[in-house]
DNA sequence: GCCGTTTTCGGCCCGACTGTTTTCAGTCG
């Protein structure tokens, strides 16, 4: 459990006096919290949380940048008032602004702005629920879980991630910022070979320290380096190969020192999940006694030797991977390149940002033999849901696109909204004009475990339901699904002949690895999808493909690899 | 407050439903 106020230990060598992006970030993130509880105009207040996140991804340090007089509206988010807001504070070490809005605002708001990462109005909304006044009566009410009681699973987890030291990060921002490290530690710690390993190369879907082994021949040089990043990086912990970092982002980065000849030891000791680690040492023995043994340029050298076949990262989770290592019976994951067609896109129709034309073209760039343009159905207003009279027409325009012959089939289909009772949002004899459905929830998300369970179930009896869309309707790091009985679920689904997705959206990834791990095992074949609301979000399938493949998905498994011809038979219930 | 090749001003989703904080803010994609 993360405590109140957490004091890194810094050596006498960090460069102190430095402002780290970090610092500059809270202020910013703090003014804009302070602004929100003044009622501010609320794109003003975006515009400095927007500012405040860019400033933690940067790995040069605003500080340095500011002091040689470099022009910070280079960076998307920063313009002139925040600009000159960011030199104030670096070389006055204060925020006029800043100051004196905690001098007019209550004790209360005042002493949120102690944590940047809180929405004032959200605080003062459960103080006066909760009848209290504090940060540690709030803290304290978190913990014992009043909050998610009271005021929801959504609050509850906005408060847990503000009061808490490190914040988690998705994926696919862990992909950006491994990129930026990677470089930093190759471009300017001049190390020799660094790779990222950890929960990042098994493909976690939420990151909470990003790990790199690196090789180099000064260690200390290199500690000294990173504590430089962004500014100044605060030192976590450190010995003679080991250092844990506390980046600007939030998360943690913790870099360990490897040598080339154990290279594909360390690779392997540092990748694998403890489930893993402790079931692989039963073939290999003691890992660290594996030095003697060596040299393990490679993994591959290292399973060799034991008679391991290769295990992919994705798999490295402590199921039952080594076993099937031993046995040769490990599964060939499938990959993006096996993927044929999308069966989840959105277009102008509905809430997408590009025509069914567009989505065609750019599907077909991407070798795709076939897309599905899935609009919201018409209960979703707000998505601007297709009514069932457009939805007709849509379908004699789908009809004459194929016609025209585009080298892409087009595939007539929608994003059916479950209704609360478990009614599907079209009438039969619509449905029944579509090649196939995708079927989702996006309402009544409360409704309780057994009710919601029910509602899937009976929309299954639906012949017309084919592929079951975000099955648990998870936002990664912003709220957890809806309560439903999974296993329930998977067995209707099998005995009704339907099927699953894997949405590939970086904060859905849902079914999560695990599910699909269950669905596949009751051999139901799972759609990789994208829900792709414009083109370029096409190139998302990479993340539903890495949680199929930590699902120990095949090609075979995976709906969306078949040729249309193969699928059609399926849809057919 | 930021941004821009249709815009240097007027945008920056948004509209219906939910639920209990009884009058509107939070929420869904």
């Amino acid at each position: 459990m993360a405590k109140d106020t957490q004091t890194w230990a810094i050596p006498p060598s960090a460069p102190s006096a430095i402002l780290s992006n970090a610092d500059i970030a809270d202020r910013l993130a703090s003014l804009a919290q302070l602004l929100s509880a003044q009622k501010e105009n609320p794109y003003k207040v975006k515009a400095y949380q927007r500012a405040a996140a860019k400033v933690r991804t940067l790995s040069e340090s605003i500080d340095e940048l500011v002091r040689s007089d470099s022009d910070l509206t280079q960076y998307a988010g920063i313009g002139g008032a925040i600009s000159s807001a960011i030199r104030e504070i670096v070389l006055t070490g204060t925020l006029g602004k800043l100051e004196k809005l905690r001098s007019d605002v209550s004790p209360e708001i005042a002493a949120i702005s102690a944590y940047p990462r809180l929405d004032p109005k959200r605080v003062l909304r459960i103080y006066k629920k909760l009848n209290i006044s504090t940060v540690e009566a709030l803290r304290n009410h978190l913990e014992n879980g009043d909050i998610e009681k009271q005021l929801g699973s959504r609050i509850a987890q906005h408060i847990r991630q503000g009061l808490t030291e490190t914040h988690a990060i998705l994926l696919y921002r862990a992909d950006d910022l491994r990129e930026v490290v990677e470089d930093f530690l190759i471009e300017r710690c001049r190390v020799k070979k660094a790779e990222a390993v950890g929960d990042y190369r098994r493909r976690v879907e939420v990151i909470e320290e990003l790990n790199f082994i690196v090789e180099t021949d000064d260690f200390p040089a290199l500690v000294w380096k990173l504590e430089r990043y962004g500014g100044r990086t605060p030192l976590v912990t450190s010995s003679d190969d080991e250092a844990v970092f506390a980046l600007s982002s939030g998360i943690l980065l913790r870099i360990e020192r490897a040598r080339k000849n154990t290279w594909g030891l360390s690779l392997v000791e540092c990748t694998g999940s403890k489930a893993h680690l402790r079931k692989l040492t039963s073939a290999t023995g003691d890992l660290k006694s594996l030095k003697m043994l060596g040299p393990f340029p490679s993994e591959e050298a290292l399973y060799e030797k034991f008679g391991l076949a290769f295990i992919e990262p994705e798999l490295r989770e402590g199921h039952d991977e080594v076993q099937r290592s031993l046995q040769g019976t490990l599964p060939v994951l499938v990959t993006v390149s096996d993927i044929r067609g999308e069966l989840h896109a959105h277009s102008t129709s509905s809430d997408g940002a590009h025509s069914i034309e567009q989505m065609a073209a750019a599907a077909k760039k991407k070798g795709y033999d076939y897309i599905g343009i899935t609009d919201h159905s018409q209960s979703l207003k707000i998505a601007g849901g297709v009514p069932a009279e457009d939805l007709w027409k849509q379908i004699r325009l789908i009809d004459k696109l194929n016609e025209r012959g585009r080298g892409i089939r087009i595939l007539k289909s929608a994003e059916v909204d479950i209704l609360p009772d478990g009614a599907l949002d079209y009438p039969d004899e619509l449905l029944r004009q579509l090649d196939y459905t995708v079927c989702s929830i996006h309402s009544r998300f409360a409704l309780g475990k057994a009710a919601q369970t029910e509602r899937i179930l009976r929309a299954m009896d639906n012949r017309y339901l084919n592929i079951l869309g975000h099955a648990t309707g998870r936002l990664l790091l912003k709220r957890p699904g809806y309560e439903i009985d999974i296993e329930r679920v998977i067995e209707h689904a099998r005995q009704a002949g339907c099927f699953f997705e894997i949405n590939s959206s970086p904060d859905r990834l849902d079914l999560s690895a695990e599910n699909a791990r269950r669905a596949a095992a009751s051999g139901i074949k799972i759609a990789v999808s994208t829900d792709a609301h414009s083109t370029y979000e096409f190139d998302l399938i990479r993340y539903g493909i890495d949680q199929a493949r930590r699902a120990g998905l095949e090609k075979s498994d995976v709906l969306n690899c078949l040729h249309w011809v193969r699928l059609q038979r399926l849809f057919r219930r």
